[in-house]
RNA sequence: GUCUUCGUAGCUCAAUGGAUAGAGCAUCUGCUUGCGGAGCAGAAGGUUGCGCGUUCGAGUCGCGCCGAGGACGCCA
């Protein structure tokens, strides 16, 4: 795959740019062509020249380079100084062909070259159910590492198990009240919820033994119960349709010793320090105002951030992955500081640590925001979701959104909501295409009569297609991945208007040969769009 | 108190520092004897929380207020 249109202008207008600063842009209407870039205003300054006479000078350079020939039709320059391109046919016509002879590789870019990914997302305490909170971070850590892959890059979707620490201890204990039958609403810190007792349930029904011993009986009720809420997560990420290719248990760098050998390696180099009975990690020598933090609880415990540092080793140093992303909610962004710091001292490379934070998602019950909390026992649950609404929409519904929108999820109104989620609108329009095609068995797409497409719809379909591979290529690298959501209803929208003036068949045999053509294409980038987000492609509603 | 995210139409949300701030839902008006009306066309709806600043250009960047969410050394 060639460098994307956009590049590719970039690459031109940069050699004519004298070093400022520019961007390549789209403009808000097709009146304005269908790249744009800005280049004249910063050029004005250096040159002392109104924009739009360096942008005439700009256009007569470009006029005459031969790159541009292959697929700009015609530049023009805007009133205010903007230098606006304009797609040829020809062009518009070999990227239809190019769809329907590629399917779903087409807009496989290699701007990854193959760069090796660990990205990890949702990895939920398993003390609790998998909640809505996680199904947006789900929806969107696996949206990104697909388009990672389609980009080029060599994607590991990890879930990260939590199955060490104090919180599992709490979560064994309440497990226990709940067999005993104690009343566990006055015990802070524990766990409440009917899953606790439900847990307790299913280890009277197996006839599972509880030693007398407290603290014993606690391990026996906490192993357990861990391996129940991981069963469980997988059962809810499977709903959810989301693929994971490791599931990694942090209880695994313990057993192995790489969390005491971070340990030992901090004491070494001076790094940590004892200080009322824990050991602190000079947090301070690598982000300044950070205080230090503590690795090794006064229990003798690690804590959290020892066992996030070693895992952060673990990828990148054990297992040779050039970067980590960790997909995080909004509530660990204090951690982040620490772990960059953790990541530095241990000599990980600045930029092959990336910590990407979505805010949380709140639930609206009776006109009221309420903050989940799984100690609480209040919260909505993935699974709850997925059975009002279904998984295609629950999917469309996270990704539609920004990842530092602050989502209001009115579950009064899940339900109706879902019937006028716009994924249908997106998944009508695939539907019809299919329709189409329906009514002629045995049809073969053929692209030799493109040049019989002229009306404004088809055009402005065209255009949009072929801004397809730009896209990905922006989102491998800004993280937005609800441009993709965006896109696909934009591209339903103009199939919508398409189809209402443009009668596929029916049409002289040429007409329909490249219609045909045309809603072919559409119905394989919104299939490609589709698979991306994890969600179906019917085709009949 | 410190740090951080957010504040855009009645509601839920878009807008890589660019051109006339856009969609869906809700409201109102049309379009079905034409490949699926889960659609299309149109109307109405805005001082982008407030103020100052930077810039050729600010919803977007900076500072200060106001309001909301989140985090603040041995839970993760």
């Amino acid at each position: 795959m060639p460098k994307t249109i956009k590049n590719q202008i970039r690459d031109l207008i940069y050699a004519y740019s004298r070093g400022v600063s520019f961007d390549i842009l789209i403009p808000p209407n097709d009146e304005m062509g269908d790249y744009s870039t800005n280049v004249a205003f910063s050029l004005s300054k250096v040159e002392k020249k109104s924009s739009v006479e360096c942008a005439d000078n700009m256009k007569e350079k470009l006029d005459k380079d031969s790159d541009l020939t292959d697929y700009i039709e015609k530049i023009e320059i805007s009133p205010a100084g903007f230098i606006n391109f304009f797609l040829k046919k020809e062009y518009l016509f070999q990227n239809l062909k190019n769809i329907i002879s590629q399917k779903n590789k087409f807009a496989d870019l290699d701007i990854g070259k193959g760069e090796r990914i660990n990205l990890e997302f949702v990895s939920a305490n398993p003390t609790g159910p998998l909640t809505v909170g996680n199904a947006r971070a789900a929806s969107y850590g696996d949206a990104l590492g697909n388009i990672f892959r389609k980009a080029g890059y060599d994607v590991c979707k990890e879930y990260y198990i939590n199955d060490v620490g104090a919180q599992v201890e709490k979560l064994g204990e309440s497990v226990l009240k709940a067999l005993r039958d104690e009343d566990i609403s006055e015990g802070d810190d524990l766990y409440h919820g009917g899953y606790i007792s439900a847990i307790a349930e299913k280890i009277k029904a197996q006839n599972i033994e509880i030693p007398e011993d407290y603290q014993s009986a606690i391990i026996v009720c906490k192993n357990f119960a861990v391996a129940e809420m991981i069963q469980a997560a997988r059962n809810s990420i499977s709903s959810l349709g989301v693929q994971f290719d490791t599931w990694f248990s942090e209880s695994s760098l313990h057993e192995n010793g790489e969390v005491s050998s971070v340990f030992e390696f901090l004491k070494s180099e001076n790094l940590a320090y004892e200080k009322e009975g824990a050991w602190w990690f000079r947090v301070s020598r690598y982000v300044a105002g950070q205080d230090d933090a503590v690795i090794v609880k006064s229990n003798g415990d690690a804590s959290y951030l020892l066992g996030d540092m070693a895992y952060t080793k673990n990828k990148t140093v054990k297992r040779g992955f050039d970067r980590a992303i960790n997909i995080w909610g909004a509530d660990h962004h204090g951690d982040v500081p620490r772990l960059k710091a953790g990541a530095m001292a241990l000599g990980i490379a600045e930029n092959q640590l990336e910590v990407l934070l979505h805010q949380l998602v709140f639930i609206k019950r009776g006109g009221e925001l309420v903050r989940m909390s799984k100690r609480k026992g209040n919260f909505v649950l993935l699974d709850d979701l997925l059975a009002d609404v279904g998984r295609d929409a629950a999917r469309f519904f996270f990704l539609m959104h920004d990842l530092n929108t602050h989502m209001e999820f009115d579950i009064d109104l899940a339900q109706e909501r879902s019937k006028k989620n716009p994924v249908y609108y997106a998944q009508y329009a695939y539907a019809r295409s299919q329709s189409i095609f329906e009514k002629i068995p045995g049809l073969e797409i053929q692209t030799d009569t493109l040049e019989e497409l002229e009306s404004e719809e088809e055009f402005s379909l065209l255009r949009h297609m072929a801004k397809f591979p730009d896209l990905l290529a922006d989102i491998s690298q800004s993280y937005q991945v609800h441009h993709l959501g965006q896109y696909a209803l934009e591209l339903a929208n103009k199939f919508h208007k398409f189809y209402e003036t443009n009668k596929v068949i029916g049409e002289n045999t040429n007409l329909q040969s490249a219609r045909l053509a045309l809603v072919s294409g559409i119905a394989d980038i919104l299939k490609i769009c589709f698979g991306l987000m994890g969600i179906s492609a019917p085709e009949k509603m």
